[in-house]
DNA sequence: TCGTGATGTAAGTAAGTACTTGCAATTATG
DNA sequence: CATAATTGCAAGTACTTACTTACATCACGA
């Protein structure tokens, strides 16, 4: 039957398909005959929109490409408590990940073998997310609330901390495994990176 | 032609070959008969050997899985000075997951789909990472070089530092797109934590 | 010299996968 | 009402993959 719904939303449950099976299997590990069974389409009908299996990857991929969130961060902790702001920082950045789980997941998993494109679109990606952790600390650091370190490193030891809990609970599936207490983790990392970056310059 | 090498050699081969393409393109992403290629054996000699493709991972992640190395660790670091000791800890631990790429590479891509005994195994390993750091904190802390602090908290800290490093340079590939100074990343982060560790309790 | 163990070559089976073609059905639109 | 757009169903092609069978070859030990 036909023209019960807009071609796009006939692409857009494709896509998101796509993006849940490329995930959770793999691109080999994920045949179009299932992909179009998840969408809720006949498999000719995923080969009328997408010209091949690759193709679709790549416009899972664009589709789904990562948004920068960082200024909107930047905005939310502005006036907040330095110790507030930086639990807040990362509180949101956990549930940033969480939201585009998918999409990492498939960038560490066929980023090695995909075009270079890919790869550098990841790349890019962490870019941002340490940009946008310097510009946060630098704020902090104008507001007098943080201590003068190496901003560069701090962002990367921040992000460390939050993209590996990220990882593990999310993606490795440790949640499933052993409970932990997501706000006591944040609550105590951000009180030992307060610490340790207050008294950076005074000796 | 025959008996130009003894069995477990063929063995050993196939499983080194299955845990690179394991590690580069998946589960199943890697043929049996790239696999055997790899091995230099031919592809009927591959299940002489191996019931199955799903049996011959099983095999490879039996035969490359974790050694704990923390033990090891512990003892280095004994006699060395507080932030050595740490920057010692976090270099060592580094080489050690590079050791293992392959192998963790594969788990964390294939521990989803796999029986229940990859996801445990894995998730053991990480327990006795973390318990590994714990152990060494209690000793410099017990030499009276590091502060009173949560242990577990710390170690999570640690870990999800070196962890992330290692997943973005060597599973990531970011040191093919941008290069990163190893020795300054460490020491950095390293005095952020010492120093954000050493005044926990003062207040 | 012969038997054994281990592997290679060649050819194959059964099933799965990416993708295509032809025709039918339904709905929206002019 | 006719047409166009979109999708489903059925059947198919070409290729790939996991795995098997039969026979040949070679090294080694008794």
């Amino acid at each position: 039957m036909a023209r019960t719904q807009p071609e796009s939303d006939t692409r857009e449950r494709i896509l998101c398909a796509a993006l849940k099976l490329f995930a959770e299997m793999g691109y080999a590990g994920a045949c179009t005959k299932e992909i179009a069974r998840e969408a809720g389409v006949a498999e000719v009908t995923l080969f009328r929109h997408f010209v091949s299996k690759d193709k679709l990857l790549e416009e899972v991929m664009s589709r789904f490409t990562f948004v920068s969130v960082m200024p909107q961060l930047l905005a939310e902790i502005a006036a907040l408590p330095c110790e507030e702001a930086l639990t807040t920082l990362a509180g949101r950045f956990i549930d940033y990940l969480v939201l585009r789980k998918d999409w990492v997941r498939i960038m560490q998993a066929e980023m090695q073998r995909a075009p270079a494109k890919l790869f550098t679109v990841y790349h890019a990606f962490l870019d941002d997310l340490l940009g946008g952790f310097v510009a946060c600390f630098r704020q902090l650091q104008q507001r007098g609330c943080l201590g003068d370190f190496d901003l560069e490193q701090g962002a990367r030891m921040f992000h460390g901390i939050c993209f590996n809990y990220f990882n593990q609970e999310e993606l490795q599936g440790r949640k499933n495994y052993k409970s932990t207490d997501r706000e006591l983790v944040i609550r105590e990392f951000v009180r030992i990176f307060l610490y340790g970056t207050c008294s950076r310059r005074s000796e």
